[in-house]
DNA sequence: CTAATATAATTTGATTATCAAAGTATTCAT
DNA sequence: ATGAATACTTTGATAATCAAATTATATTAG
């Protein structure tokens, strides 16, 4: 069973280095290679149409503020991302994505579908329904150590 | 279908995220606290007594030699890895861990089998073997992209 | 057996990524 | 109205990263 374990431990692992590393490749090879993995994964956090706070943006990825504002210069400067800022209170800035951000964010996004759809490949109701309880224990284990 | 698939795929980008940072937190609380989290997984890259060359752990870990070697830099310093030249091949060097580093590997690597333990909590073997299955559609996917 | 070629690691120079702490603008609470 | 709180940005420092050049050693072709 601690051998399982084991197994276990070192296929996530595996996995975990390899996504980063697959999702890099494909960016430079696409249509897209001015931006970093970093980059993106900040586009992808913003989303479409959320418009979400920089806070927010920032606390999703657990960077700090200042962290972000970086990156969000350097999204606007590739024509990314766009700052609102929020008429309620003007200390907020929201944040858009641009046409550009926009086909990023789906061409991303494919890419993960893609891959849950592998992860979930030749297994019955049942055995998703297995997955999700693993993830659930997962999350909440992570969760309690927040 | 596809709504199960952006469920299981968005549970999956936050663990993802979660378990960065809170290993990170964990560290910082430790009695490690003067390494970061990618010093900590270049430990691990390392392992305890493979004696790995620069080559091998940089393309484990997806980094050039020259980041690599960076790291090793700072971590030498730190007095948790140390370099070993091989006598074979006067080229190579090898990696090893001091005690220190020794001691790191094996706390990292609990909080990895706890983390396992809890993904798997009240599973059956049937289910665990659907887990086993799951995981291996998903290397197999990356690895079809490598 | 030497000369060209290849390989392993390091160095260099540039950019991105990151944080903590200080600063600026705005809002909230009393 | 003013003192505290909040949202974001700036600053200064260090880590993380790469591509390309360099150094030392090995391998191979002639």
């Amino acid at each position: 069973m601690e051998n399982r374990t084991k197994i276990i431990n070192d296929s996530l692992v595996r996995i975990y280095n390899d996504i980063l590393w697959i999702e890099e490749k494909e960016l430079k090879k696409s249509q897209f290679n001015d931006l970093s993995i970093k980059e993106m994964h900040a586009i992808n956090a913003i989303t479409m149409y959320e418009h979400k706070t920089v806070s927010q943006v920032a606390k999703e990825l657990h960077l700090t503020p200042g962290t972000l504002t970086a990156t969000i210069d350097r999204l606007t400067r590739k024509n990314y991302v766009t700052r609102i800022r929020s008429n309620d209170d003007r200390r907020v800035i929201r944040l858009g994505l641009t046409k550009k951000g926009r086909l990023m964010f789906r061409a991303h996004d494919a890419f993960h579908r893609m891959m849950v759809r592998n992860f979930l490949k030749d297994l019955g109701q049942d055995e998703i329904k297995t997955i999700e309880k693993a993830l659930r224990n997962l999350e909440l284990f992570l969760r309690e150590r927040s």
